[in-house]
RNA sequence: GCUCCGGUGGUGUAGCCCGGCCAAGCAUUAGGGGCUCUCAACCCCUCGACCCGGGUUCAAAUCCCGGCCGGAGCACCA
C-alpha cells in the first residue's frame, strides 16, 4: 500500500495498466430507469392510494399513484384505492367518479376499491375497543382550552375519567346528546413527548347537520384521518406505504395505535415535497376558479389537473417516467416542467402528424403564376404519406404577421412544400420551384395555409391564445396530438367544423 | 418557539450505507456547430455542482463533530 502511494499518478497508471487494463476503462452509465428497491420485502406487497374525493386527481398526486402502481407491479399484489371521505365539509361529489377515471388514464392498475364512508362501524368498533383499554377518552373541555394544556403537557380532567364513564360518553356522541365540538374523541400518547404535535390527538368529531354525499345523515361522529387510515392500514393488510413527509408526524401519531392494539407496522416511505412553480393544483382555488368562470372547467390548460394535461396531449406514459427518475427521496425538490416536456417529446414526435398552422395571419396573393402544386410529408421520417396542395389563380396564402414583418421587401425566401417567393409590396412574386436555389443562397423557408384552411384557436398553457388557420388537412387528425410545424406539439379537437387546439410544449 | 427531515450544476437524478475505480456519471435546460424544405427530431461540442468549517485517514461527496441554509409538522383537514 504504502509502496503504491509513494508513486506518481502516472506511474500508479502505468502500473496498473500492466497489472489489469480493464479497470482502467470507464464503463458508460446510462440513465437509471428504475426505481430503487422496496425495503423489506418478503413475496407480494400490498399498497394503497388514498385520495380524498376533493376534486379530480393533479399531476402532484399522480406521484404516489405512478409509484405505487409501479412497485405492485414490480412485485406483484394488491394495491388498493382507498377513497378518504370522512370529512363531510370537503368532498366533491363527482369525484368519486373523477379519481377512477383519472388512475386509469394513467395506467394504474387498482385491484380493489375502498371507500372510508362504507366503514364507520369498523372504526367505531376500534374506538370502544380502545376506550375499555384506557387508551382513549373524551373531552368536552372547549378545544383551544385542550389544546393549550397539551402544550403545556397537562391532562385536562376529562383523561383520567374511569372506561366506564368514558364508554358512557362514547354512547352518547354516537345517540347525538352532543352538538358540533362539544365532545371530542381523543387518542392517548404522551403528554410529556418532546413532539408537541405527537402528543394526544383528537380521533373521532360530532358533525350535525352536514349531509355526506354518499352516507347522507346516517353518522354524526366522524373519524378524523389519523385513526381511520391507521385502522384501514391495518385491516388491508399493507405491507409498503408510501406517503408525503408532510405525512411525518402523522405516522408517529399512528404507531401509538399499532402499538395499542398490537398490531404489526407496514413500512413506511415518506417522499419529499414538491412545489410546483405557477401551476395551480389546489383544488379549493381551482373549483372557486370554475365557478366565478375564470377556469372553463377542470381539465382548463392552465391547471395542473390530469385532465388537463391529458387534454394537451401530455401522455400518461410521461408523466410515468418523469415521477419514476425522480424517486422517492426523502428532499423536497422542484416540479421541472421541461422534464417532463422532454419525455412527452420523447413519445410524441415519432408519432405526431404535422400540419401548418398560422397565427395571427396575414393573407398575401401569389402574382405571377396560373396554378401551384405543393406536396408535405406528414412526418419528416416516418412514413406517414403526403399531405397535397392545389391552387389555382387568384392564389391565396396565408403567413404569421411575425414572419412577414421579419422579411425585408425584395427577399427572396420559400413556402415550404409549395414554391420560392419575392416579398413585394403587398404581395408575393412567384419565383420558381427550385429547393436547392434556397439552399445555395441560404434563404429562409417559412409555413404557410391556403386560402381555403380552417378556423383555428390554440388556447396556450399560460391563458393566451393563439388564432388563425390551420391546413384543412388537420381536420382528420381531430382529437389527436399534431406538431404545428414551426410552432409546437397541440392536440386538436374539432368543434362546429373548425379547430380548437391546446398547446402541449415545443 | 418546539419537534422532525434534508442539503451533488438552472432543474431532476447517480454515487453516500460498505472511504480509493469521482480532477463526480446520466437526463433536461442554456450556448455553439452539423444534418434537415419546421424554430421538432437526430448527431457533435461547450458552460455548469459535492452548503461551510473543523476532525479521522496515506486517501472523504462518501465517516465524525459544529455551524449555516432549506423544508415539513405543531388542526375537532387529508
Amino acid at each position: 500500500m504504502e509502496e503504491v502511494n509513494s508513486l506518481s499518478i502516472e506511474q500508479q497508471r502505468r502500473k496498473l495498466e500492466d497489472l489489469a487494463p480493464e479497470l482502467l476503462k470507464r464503463k458508460k452509465k446510462e440513465e437509471k430507469k428504475e426505481l430503487e428497491d422496496l425495503p423489506d420485502v418478503r413475496g407480494e406487497v400490498r399498497m394503497r392510494l388514498a385520495p380524498s374525493p376533493s376534486g379530480p386527481m393533479h399531476l402532484g398526486q399522480s406521484r404516489m399513484a405512478i409509484l405505487n402502481d409501479e412497485y405492485v407491479k414490480r412485485y406483484g399484489g394488491v394495491l388498493f384505492l382507498r377513497i378518504e371521505d370522512t370529512n363531510p365539509l370537503n368532498i366533491l361529489p363527482e369525484a368519486y367518479d373523477m379519481i377512477p377515471e383519472d388512475l386509469d388514464w394513467l395506467g394504474v392498475k387498482i385491484h380493489r376499491t375502498v371507500i372510508q364512508s362504507d366503514r364507520f362501524p369498523i372504526y367505531y368498533d376500534y374506538a370502544r375497543k380502545l376506550l375499555e383499554m384506557g387508551k382513549a377518552y373524551i373531552t368536552t373541555v372547549p378545544a383551544d382550552e385542550w389544546r393549550a394544556m397539551k402544550l403545556k403537557g397537562l391532562p385536562v380532567p376529562d383523561r383520567d375519567l374511569p372506561p366506564e364513564e368514558q364508554l358512557e360518553r362514547w354512547d352518547k356522541m354516537l345517540n347525538g346528546d352532543y352538538n358540533d365540538g362539544e365532545a371530542v374523541y381523543v387518542v392517548k400518547t404522551d403528554l410529556q413527548h418532546p413532539n408537541p404535535a405527537i402528543r394526544d390527538w383528537a380521533a373521532f368529531r360530532i358533525i350535525k347537520n352536514v349531509e355526506h354525499p354518499r352516507v347522507g345523515n346516517k353518522y354524526i361522529v366522524y373519524p378524523l384521518m389519523n385513526f381511520s387510515v391507521a385502522v384501514d392500514d391495518h385491516k388491508l393488510g399493507l405491507t409498503h406505504v408510501l406517503r408525503g413527509k408532510d405525512h411525518l408526524n402523522n405516522t408517529y401519531r399512528q404507531m401509538y395505535l399499532y402499538d395499542y392494539f398490537g398490531w404489526r407496522k407496514p413500512v413506511y416511505i415518506h417522499y419529499g415535497w414538491v412545489t410546483m412553480k405557477n401551476t395551480i393544483l389546489k383544488t379549493s382555488l381551482i373549483k372557486e376558479g370554475i365557478k366565478n368562470g375564470e377556469f372553463s372547467g377542470w381539465d382548463d390548460p392552465r391547471l395542473g389537473t390530469l385532465r388537463a394535461l391529458a387534454k394537451r396531449g401530455i401522455q400518461p406514459e410521461a408523466i410515468r417516467r418523469y415521477w419514476i427518475q425522480v424517486g422517492l427521496k426523502e428532499v423536497d425538490i422542484e416540479f421541472s416542467w421541461d422534464n417532463l416536456y422532454a419525455y412527452n417529446r420523447e413519445i410524441i414526435d415519432p408519432i405526431a402528424k404535422r400540419y401548418f398552422f398560422v397565427w395571427d395571419p396575414v393573407r398575401l396573393k401569389i402574382e405571377g403564376v396560373k396554378s401551384l402544386h405543393g406536396r408535405a410529408p406528414l412526418h419528416p421520417s416516418a412514413d406517414m404519406g403526403y399531405r397535397e396542395y392545389h391552387l389555382e389563380s387568384p392564389i391565396f396564402v396565408n403567413i404569421c404577421r411575425d414572419d412577414y414583418e421579419s422579411i425585408k421587401t425584395g427577399e427572396f425566401f420559400r413556402l415550404k412544400d409549395l414554391c420560392n417567393v419575392i416579398k413585394r409590396d403587398g404581395y408575393l412574386e412567384y419565383a420558381g420551384n427550385d429547393l436547392q436555389e434556397i439552399k445555395k443562397r441560404n434563404a429562409r423557408i417559412i409555413h404557410w395555409c391556403p386560402n381555403e384552411s380552417v378556423e383555428c384557436r390554440v388556447y396556450m398553457p399560460d391563458g393566451t391564445l393563439k388564432s388563425g388557420y390551420a391546413e384543412s388537412h388537420a381536420l382528420d387528425s381531430a382529437g389527436k396530438v399534431v406538431q404545428f410545424e414551426r410552432f409546437g406539439f397541440t392536440r386538436i379537437f374539432k368543434e362546429n367544423g373548425k379547430l380548437v387546439g391546446y398547446f402541449a410544449h415545443r
